[in-house]
DNA sequence: TTGAAAGCGCTAACAA
DNA sequence: TTGTTAGCGCTTTCAA
């Protein structure tokens, strides 16, 4: 039915080639053992014959699957707003591809799917996976650990639970925040608000936690919890101005949010940067430069993060891949989170 | 190496059960002709063991997958500046789910990777793939099809050769062109230019017409070729300006481009919508509400293009599964193409 | 260095 | 209705 001519056998190939199934196996397999003139009559009947391994049956043997799960918990209106899974989908393709890896993409929509998702990896059919999992309270981690699947999670994990540790990449929000919080103070503004993202989600949390490090113990009216979209930083934004109408700056947990917060900015007759000078996190284009003004935001690689997740875990499926590239910056403990660091991105709103 | 201790196979469950093997996969593959007892005997056993089937050693005697390749070729930035294939994933994954099958990613970069894929996809890995390609000269769809495996293509395909009929899935681009310049014709419009989109792909191709189905042969100076850029957009609109200073409307053939045409119009001191329309296309989130002003643009089913292709290949694999839903609007031709409508959003730029 | 042979865990005739 | 058995295509001891 889907299947139409049978594809050649190894057994096909070493008839052709008059050797024994075991040689042709081993010349496919990297050729190790055996003598020249051989290799060069299998690889021929090889060619000849347009032979393929089936994976199937050889990972019936192997107990290897050469595939690994990209799982993306609850991916809503919000996630796929942004960019952001597509390009850590292409810098985690890029490095199993060139591992001969493939990619199994899990994508779940709600708690009904996660059963499904939990039995699919713990029925062996990937070699590891790498997980997204945006929230606190999110039960898909725990299915997973307990599923006995190697794992690297995106995005620090949340959990308190100490026996869950597990290895994650993570941008620098901490430090990204802080980058920016310092340079809306080296502009010599005092009165420096920030709108949070849902402070459920670790990036969220962090960021604010950036900003805390350089404000200390600010006006508490000048934090407002808001959602990263657009609308919540327009509602934040009404908020902190009518709280504290002499604010003369704003950092925005993204860019959306900041998106927000200069509308209502311009709408309320404030000048940015003048008046109110804006910072935004995430350098979501093309958004980022064509908000008016173009925004100064903290950028993330988000490219780099899906590469890494993506070595961390086949290092660990096979020491022999290296964990980490060298030196580029991120600060590196493999058996717990990789860092990578943030650039802050200087246009024109701050 | 990664897996730790050994799964249960059917041979621990049956003896646990106190049946043959061959029980125990009926009742696993839905337990036809099984006596209800024994039927329950083994789904006890299946459940104390934790036993799930390895789907290895199923493959390698039904040569069924049950997973489906979902290529990409060609993940330019452009590509993931727009949320579009996130969507169309997830479309492809909740009907794929729906129907118990795996998701294989497949992201090429460039045409190194070409023969990768389609060696791929010629080992019999997949019982079908899901091709998105964008452009005229893409070579990856012949290779596809000579691969031999079942494939539903996103978007018309672009190439001439009639030997490579094959089944896609789009918008219908045309009819959606048609309704946004017929709605600036209503408006009064009587100087309608057109910023196209590369023409090399047949999305771009299709508005022209769709623009020409309604202007007829008009001043061949209202039509500027441009590349779904913002940056092209802005180039685009500046030359219209210089040559037609007086046109009224402009239908720009994507939302990024209608965002830069819309900042060269506020630059040039024209009004929008009073001196010149503007309408997009996408109904890119959340770009075209946030343009100023907000863009009217033509919205496309993104999600239900890759419900659909899914459900398109899925019905091909098995004629079992129905190749599409019930009255859904869509232009239904399955062993050719399905169009799907698309919808005129009115907002303040028309 | 090469080949023979024993499975990997499952499904699908076929027989009982 | 249930069980027996013969492979699916490959890797991997073990012997030669």
């Amino acid at each position: 039915m889907t299947e139409a001519a049978s594809r050649p056998t190894l057994e096909a190939v070493a008839a052709r080639a008059g050797v024994s199934r075991a040689t042709v196996s081993r010349v496919v397999n990297g050729g190790e053992g055996v003598r020249e003139p051989l290799v060069e009559r299998v690889r021929q009947a090889v060619e000849e014959l347009g032979y393929v391994p089936n994976q199937a049956a050889r990972s019936l043997v192997t107990k290897r699957h050469d595939a690994v799960a990209v799982v993306i918990a609850e991916p809503e209106d919000r996630v796929f707003a942004d960019p952001f899974f597509a390009r850590q989908l292409r810098g985690i393709s890029k490095e199993l591809t060139a591992h001969d890896n493939q990619l199994v993409l899990l994508l779940t929509e709600g708690r009904d799917d996660h059963a499904r998702v939990a039995r699919y990896l713990a029925g062996g059919h990937v070699d590891g996976a790498l997980v997204f999992s945006l929230h606190l309270d999110d039960p898909l981690p725990g299915l997973i650990q307990r599923a006995g699947v190697p794992t690297v999670f995106g995005g620090r994990p949340g959990w308190s639970d100490e026996t869950l540790r597990a290895p994650y990449v993570d941008s620098d929000n901490r430090g990204g925040a802080r980058e920016a919080v310092r340079h809306l103070a080296g502009l010599g503004r005092t009165r420096i608000a920030h709108i949070t993202g849902p402070l459920d989600q670790t990036s969220a949390a962090d960021r604010l936690d950036g900003y805390r490090d350089v404000v200390g113990d600010a006006d508490p009216r000048l934090v407002v919890e808001s959602d990263f979209t657009p609308v919540g930083g327009e509602r934040a934004m009404r908020a902190l101005l009518d709280r504290v109408p002499g604010l003369d700056a704003v950092f925005a947990a993204n860019d959306l949010t900041a998106a927000g917060a200069l509308r209502v900015l311009r709408e309320r007759g404030r000048r940015v940067p003048d008046d109110v000078a804006v910072i935004g996190f995430d350098d979501m284009l093309p958004l980022a430069e064509q908000t008016d003004p173009p925004l100064t935001t903290v950028r993330q690689d988000i490219e780099e993060m899906g590469r890494l997740m993506a070595r961390l875990l086949l290092h660990r499926l096979d020491p022999d891949t290296p964990a980490t590239p060298d030196g580029d910056g991120a600060e590196t403990n493999a058996s717990t989170g990789v860092v990578l660091p943030t650039t802050l991105v200087r246009r024109a709103s701050a």
